[in-house]
DNA sequence: AAATATGGTAAGCCTCGGCTAACCAAGAAT
DNA sequence: ATTCTTGGTTAGCCGAGGCTTACCATATTT
């Protein structure tokens, strides 16, 4: 299973609240992103083929160590870019949403080459 | 027609074509992107429906006002963005290309700011 | 004149990634 | 004990935007 854009959103998210809550189901994923049960249902057991996250028989995701990298890196790509959007004038609400928008797509070359310039 | 950003695309390659040669085909823009001659008919459709280009009896195209506002406004984010790449370290071919894949999603607000940040 | 090359179109397939409608199972509340 | 409510799944639709195969019309070449 190769990991499409919308995959790292995902898992992306399931970091994110696993930071903000012990547990992580499904449908606080729906309510983060503004997305359906189903969708989030359907991108659950793909993630769980690829090997990217576990879901216990309650329902709560976890990610595996692979998932964990990936989510931890498309975190930090977003850290970055909002960051040195903020740092240039950016209002934060916009740079953020500007950061989820390219995170996924910028190489990682071009994000080093931020990150040292904003010396992030 | 809400135009994608796939059509942004096509309409800035048939921009950047008609200051390569004085005559822009379907052909040339299938060749030029790397798609196949029955994408870029169907996307010449749309925009032809849509009002952002012409096409006259011989299948040449031209953009209308309407398209050539968009396409000159896409030209001019992925120069801000090459440029802004370039300046950071980035290899051009790499800038280019990254800013190819962001040029249609990052906001006008942001874009100001690095275009003020980089004095391009 | 017949054959080939060039450019465009028609029909239809595929993936990605949303969606709704409808159902199911389990726990909570009346 | 029956009736919500909650969380998840199944089935199937849709748009965007690629693709191939096959065809058609017009030039060009032999």
């Amino acid at each position: 299973m190769q990991l499409q854009e919308s995959g790292e959103m995902y898992l992306e998210t399931i970091l994110v609240l696993s930071k903000e809550k012990q547990t992580v189901r499904a449908i606080d994923v729906a309510e983060h992103m503004g997305f359906s049960k189903p969708s989030v249902s359907r991108a659950v057991g793909l993630l769980r083929e690829g090997g990217y996250i576990t879901v216990d028989k309650d329902g709560f995701l976890s990610l595996t160590d692979e998932g964990k990298r990936t989510a931890e890196k498309t975190y930090e790509r977003h850290r970055i870019l909002t960051e040195f959007f903020i740092s240039i004038g950016v209002p934060p609400s916009v740079a953020s949403d500007d950061a989820c928008k390219i995170e996924h797509r910028i190489s990682d070359e071009t994000i080093a080459a931020i990150k040292k310039h904003a010396s992030l």
